[in-house]
DNA sequence: CGTTATTTTAAACAAACGTTTTAAATGCAT
DNA sequence: ATGCATTTAAAACGTTTGTTTAAAATAACG
């Protein structure tokens, strides 16, 4: 296994727990089992290794929820607004085969990219998932044209805070509940009952 | 005005933009116009800080929230689950009277408190807040006592979570959006459009 | 094999962090 | 006003942070 998967596996294994501010360069290398100086040999700078960890997922996923969200702007029949928000169901569960515990730790990510780091992550996701959500309005759009595209933007990421808090915060709840759960159940548990919701 | 209210204030404000690891007491104190050494004397140290801030909306907050669950507990009328979540809100909105965007302000502390700082804030808010949890546990019980406590457990801080996320990334999405919302609307308006959901 | 890239390593860098120390200033009793 | 306790102030503390440098090790290729 190649220096550069080390670090990104370790990275993304660490922010996800501690998240970006909290988790430092030699905690990560430390971890990885490599050099201190492989970091910025291999990403440049810290802020190039959140945006390549977050990368990695969101090359796998984004053209699996475009085709999902195409699909459903093509059909000849009118979709409801459970199946638009459905789309995402698959493909976010699908990083579950791509890696080990891929959905909740994708979901924390992006619950930190949120919440961390003053808005320079906020800029990447928004240019990385451009095409995501262009298609996502056009699905909405279709179900319900007489939403606003305002409130189809709102609604996504309403949708979003939702699932991604939980995710982010399973853990801890977990932790204080003291209940044993199967995590792979809740999480397609917790996806699966926000849909009906927002719709 | 006292230097410890300003250090409060200073701090609060930062913490709710930047995150309890994305502040610096440097960045505090000079917001508050107060030398560096005033937070290590008036608090002792920068986690203590971290659980005054958290205290001051607490101390605020939590008689006003056990006394409307308390309200609905000795009512002799079965309470709706709206009802009951419904106790959620005008204690949280009378935030706002308490200090200038203060229900804003106090969820997106609670949002950093559940992904900053692995888990010495947990075990805080979990022992500040104990009361007002076995009270909304009790007040559901009694709108719907064939739901476990486990549930009744999930169900909560799936609510507080959708609330506390949304309040957290509200500035970074309205970046986003580019449009202008009025805040106080925003707030209470989408505070109000979770309650019915989760009932 | 020898030479040139590429990668890894150890060491050091300046900057920023939370905290402590020591002295000066202030408040408040007697 | 004097003496004592409280508060503010400036400076330095030892760590830790991300990053850079320069030499050693490995890989790749003619």
């Amino acid at each position: 296994m190649s220096t550069k998967s080390k670090i990104l596996d370790a990275a993304e294994h660490l922010f996800a727990i501690h998240g970006f501010n909290g988790t430092s360069l030699r905690e990560i290398t430390s971890q990885a089992e490599v050099n201190l100086a492989a970091v910025n040999y291999h990403f440049g700078s810290k802020k190039e290794l959140i945006k390549a960890v977050m990368s990695r997922y969101m090359n796998e996923l984004s053209p699996r929820l475009e085709a999902a969200l195409q699909e459903i702007c093509e059909a000849e029949t009118k979709p409801t607004l459970t199946e638009v928000f459905s789309a995402f169901v698959e493909p976010l569960l699908s990083l579950n085969e791509y890696k080990e515990n891929g959905t909740s730790h994708f979901l924390q990510l992006l619950g930190r990219s949120y919440t961390d780091s003053q808005g320079f992550l906020r800029w990447f996701l928004t240019s990385h998932y451009s095409g995501v959500i262009s298609n996502f309005v056009k699905a909405v759009y279709k179900a319900y044209p007489e939403l606003t595209a305002e409130e189809v933007f709102w609604r996504l990421h309403f949708t979003m805070g939702t699932l991604v808090f939980t995710m982010s915060s399973s853990n801890a709840l977990l932790d204080i509940a003291k209940n044993d759960f199967d995590n792979n159940i809740d999480i397609s548990g917790i996806i699966h009952k926000v849909i009906p919701y927002i719709a």
